[in-house]
DNA sequence: GCTAGGGTTATCG
DNA sequence: CGATAACCCTAGC
């Protein structure tokens, strides 16, 4: 089997690990067994975050996260990710051993970590920024060395319950606003509401594709709507016109139709009576020269040979002629226009050959045996034994495609030989 | 209905 | 043209 192109893994990851209902350590095999595209989907990286997020909401690698989570294309205006970042930053600042240091590192100018995301004169983030987080951020700096005030703020914000349920809601909000995948949106374009436009614009090689992908059912419905959409009014002007046209011409014209049909069934009739009289010949030339008739009738030929009857079949019967009804070719490849001769066959004595023609079916063509066939028998044999042809057939449909039980049991004689 | 075995036909070297 | 493989026919269970 061919190794997964990074292309196909990265659709299968944005489908599989973007899925909320995918559990975690299922996501993980995922990831580990497949190849990491170059470039993942924003939908594959938010996935990510949020699963990395629900395991440890907070804490300073929650708070990477959290800044990840913002810079990605395509935000959702409505996200609490802003009120999650300040909640997790003033979480840290307020259970930090020293508060003083955590307050600097994160919320003092110039530089602080928190600072930076959420000012914009430093250059924050547009998703993270906001007049609250601002504030915040002012009370932080302002509370450094001021021990009432950290008072205050442990009191807000120091309360990990509270900053994980902040980073919840955020997961749950960023988890139902996180849409569909690709592999969801090439589905729509093909079954979905999209899928009359993708299928008229696709070529026949493409619609076969789709055709699996889609079902008989889907196929046919989407088929059906684009025959509608094609019977507009103009189309319709134009079959209307077509239909004048051709009543136009048959009033000028006589059908030759009928009067050809007529001629020929005419032509076959007579043919028809000839080829009965023959066969009658036949038999009777035959019943008359042979006195016994059956499969050893080359044999009785032989015989007539021997005893110094004329030496051509045509000779041994002037006045005998062959007709072909089939689709037979000379050996050169052209239709053969001569009178054949023909050996006399009790097969062909009683019926016509027009009947011989319909009633006998078809020679199969002889297909090779594949050397997966000659092993699947093998084992088949191995394993039923070699008088239980159907059940190793039955056993093996896609091995034996288009063999039979007798095909099967003849290989094996062949096998054997 | 299934299998065994003889017969027929096509293909290949 | 003979050998062989694939396929067909049919008796017997």
């Amino acid at each position: 089997m061919p190794r997964l192109t990074p292309a196909d893994a990265s659709l299968i990851l944005d489908h599989v690990v973007g899925d909320a209902s995918i559990p975690t350590a299922a996501a993980n095999v995922l990831l580990a067994g497949l190849p990491f595209p170059d470039r993942p989907t924003p939908r594959l990286l938010r996935s990510l975050l949020l699963r990395r997020l629900a395991t440890d909401p907070v804490s300073t690698a929650a708070l990477d996260s959290l800044q990840l989570l913002a810079s990605l294309p395509d935000p959702d205006p409505a996200s609490p990710v802003s009120a999650a970042h300040l909640a997790v930053a003033a979480f840290l600042a307020c259970s930090a051993p020293d508060f003083d240091a955590a307050a600097r590192a994160l919320f003092a100018r110039p530089g602080g970590r928190a600072r930076r995301a959420v000012d914009d004169e430093e250059g924050g983030d547009p998703a993270l920024a906001s007049s609250e987080a601002l504030v915040v951020a002012d009370q932080f700096e302002a509370a450094v060395g001021n021990a009432f005030s950290q008072e205050v703020l442990k009191g807000l914000f120091g309360d990990r319950a509270k900053a994980e349920r902040r980073v919840r809601d955020l997961l749950a909000a960023e988890w139902a606003a996180i849409g569909p995948s690709r592999l969801e949106l090439a589905a729509e374009q093909i079954v979905g509401d999209g899928a009359v436009e993708t299928w008229r614009a696709a070529d026949e090689t493409v619609r076969a594709k789709y055709r699996i992908l889609g079902g008989k059912e889907k196929t046919r419905e989407i088929l059906s709507k684009i025959e509608d959409r094609i019977s507009t009014p103009q189309v319709h002007k134009v079959i209307h016109d077509l239909k004048l046209s051709c009543a136009d011409l048959h009033n000028v014209v006589d059908d030759p139709l009928p009067a050809a049909k007529a001629a020929a069934d005419k032509v076959l009739a007579a043919r028809m009576d000839k080829a009965v009289h023959i066969n009658d010949e036949e038999f009777n030339n035959q019943a008359a020269n042979c006195s016994i008739a059956g499969p050893s009738a080359v044999n009785d030929q032989g015989d007539t040979l021997r005893k110094g009857t004329p030496s051509s079949l045509m000779d041994w019967n002037p006045t005998a002629q062959s007709l072909l009804w089939e689709d037979s070719l000379d050996p050169d490849g052209s239709r053969s226009q001569s009178h054949r001769p023909h050996l006399p066959s009790p097969r062909r004595i009683p019926v016509s050959p027009l009947q011989v023609a319909e009633n006998k079916a078809r020679r199969r063509r002889a297909r090779r045996w594949s050397s997966v066939e000659e092993e699947t028998l093998r084992k088949g044999v191995e394993q039923f034994g070699s008088s239980n042809w159907k059940d190793i057939l039955i056993h093996n449909p896609d091995a034996f495609i288009g063999r039979t039980t007798v095909d099967l049991k003849d290989k094996w004689r062949n096998m054997m030989r």
